[in-house]
DNA sequence: GCACGAAGGACCC
DNA sequence: GCCCAGGGTCCTTCGTTG
């Protein structure tokens, strides 16, 4: 019952704050005043019409905590013990369909709007930005967020963390331009590859990765745009090349300090050797190329994750940003020691609630997730507590799917030999067995 | 009691 | 001085209906 008041009283304080105070969960974010920070949010909001509905969520979120706490004290040694068995018998099974064959990859452009911004007016490369209007921003820079400036917070509150923040409004049309240019690189990696919003994609490079080692060095190599970029760029290449450590490997920060690759006189271009790079065969070279070409085409940065499946590409583009590229290798040792000390916030569909709920159990890692596997199967939904199992065993969906593809005949409009059609059964029958598997067979 | 769909919440960009 | 978006997906809950 003790810990049950606990929650009760001390949300009033620290729960509003975990809803409205900072959230440092994002790339740029770490080691700043997070008190005085925090204390800035909190007076320029307490009062408000927002403040007071914010209070309201909260408050039902501890109800439903204490709910769950009321649940949790009934439940039977007998119960978790049984609880146990079963949860463990589907641990098995799910970790004999790990599937570890595929390679996704997870490409998240920097600070987009941010980017684009400050790559067409260079007045405002040094300064700290904001995409977005007084009563919202989209995104900031890495220099606006040593403020505590951040994505999804007002503008008019921005000011009051950094005065001298510059405020640029939106502009999705040329924004979906330079979008339009990356993805033209993507789509020769995986013609298939899914865009999510204008800078993330993920690709499933596996086919593109066996063609590769078939290929001349002549069609993996690619041309520096400038005299200027060249130096610097080969040193950042071939130093991030001997980054390789253990399981995953990173490549070194550039971003902050890097001169843009201005592209003054492309006639002047020089094509020579000396001017070009050639990429290996490994998923890591793939990625670095990718990130080249896109550099070199629009100017900008875009940090990438390399490993078995969607969620923990996702996360795993999130390790070393900006600029950065992080793999984990498609071994389950790995995957799990990836996982290990990671916070479950950092888990994409793990949001603040969820997030307190499982505070609530002591649950902040992954690995607690597991060790409490059993428990959560008898506090969750079905749904949820599977999810949970996923998570903490590192298990995401191995293949991409488009947007209106498979779920949909009539947008088909290529259906037309006795091929296609063959194609087709193969493709719905297979994802009909995944289903299935996923359902166990329900 | 079940199936179904609407409404609302959590989460994402 | 301005005073916390908008659009999407997925899941849960709840009311309606036969």
């Amino acid at each position: 019952m003790d810990h049950m008041k606990k929650v009760g009283s001390s949300s009033c304080n620290d729960g509003v704050l975990l809803r409205m105070g900072l959230n440092d969960n994002k790339a740029g974010m770490q080691g700043l005043d997070k008190e005085k920070i925090n204390k800035i949010i909190m007076e320029a909001t307490k009062g408000s019409r927002f403040y007071e509905n914010e209070l309201k969520k909260d408050q039902q979120v501890n109800q439903r905590i204490e709910k769950m706490m009321q649940l949790k004290e009934k439940i039977t040694t007998q119960q978790l013990l049984k609880a146990q068995l079963q949860v463990d018998k589907l641990v098995i099974e799910l970790e004999q369909s790990r599937n570890l064959s595929s390679t996704i990859v997870h490409i998240d452009m920097d600070a987009f709007y941010a980017a684009v911004e400050m790559r067409d007016n260079p007045e405002l490369k040094e300064k700290p930005i904001a995409v977005g209007s007084m009563s919202m921003l989209s995104t900031s820079n890495y220099h606006a967020r040593r403020f505590g400036v951040r994505a999804a917070m007002p503008g008019f509150i921005a000011k009051k963390l950094c005065p001298h923040l510059t405020i640029v409004p939106l502009n999705f049309e040329k924004y979906g331009k330079v979008s339009k240019e990356v993805r033209e690189i993507l789509t020769e990696y995986d013609p298939n590859f899914m865009p999510m919003g204008l800078d993330e994609a993920y690709l499933n490079i596996t086919e593109h990765l066996e063609e590769r080692l078939n290929w001349p060095e002549d069609k993996r190599r690619f041309f520096f745009n400038t005299e200027s970029a060249t130096e610097k760029d080969k040193d950042d290449i071939n130093m991030s090349a001997k980054c390789n450590e253990g399981g995953y490997s990173f490549s070194p920060v550039l971003f902050e300090d890097n001169t843009p690759l201005m592209d003054d006189h492309p006639e002047q271009r020089d094509r020579s050797v000396e001017n070009s790079v050639i990429f290996g065969t490994s998923a890591e070279e793939v990625v670095k190329e990718i990130r080249f070409r896109i550099e070199q085409k629009t100017q900008l940065t875009a940090s990438a994750g390399i490993a078995p499946n969607t969620m923990l590409a996702k996360m795993c583009s999130d390790r070393n940003k900006p600029n950065g590229q992080c793999r984990i290798a498609p071994e389950r040792q790995a995957v799990l020691d990836f996982l290990k000390d990671l916070p479950i916030r950092k888990v994409p569909g793990i949001g603040k609630v969820t997030e307190k709920m499982l505070k609530a159990l002591g649950i902040v890692t992954c690995s607690e997730l597991y060790q409490q596997r059993a428990l959560l199967s008898l506090l969750f939904s079905e749904s949820s507590w599977r999810n949970f199992l996923d998570i903490s065993l590192g298990l995401g969906s191995t293949h991409l799917e488009k947007d209106g593809e498979r779920k949909s005949m009539s947008t088909e409009s290529e259906i037309n030999t006795a091929e296609d059609q063959y194609n087709l059964c193969r493709e719905l029958c297979r994802d009909l067995a995944q289903e299935l598997q996923k359902e166990r067979l329900k």
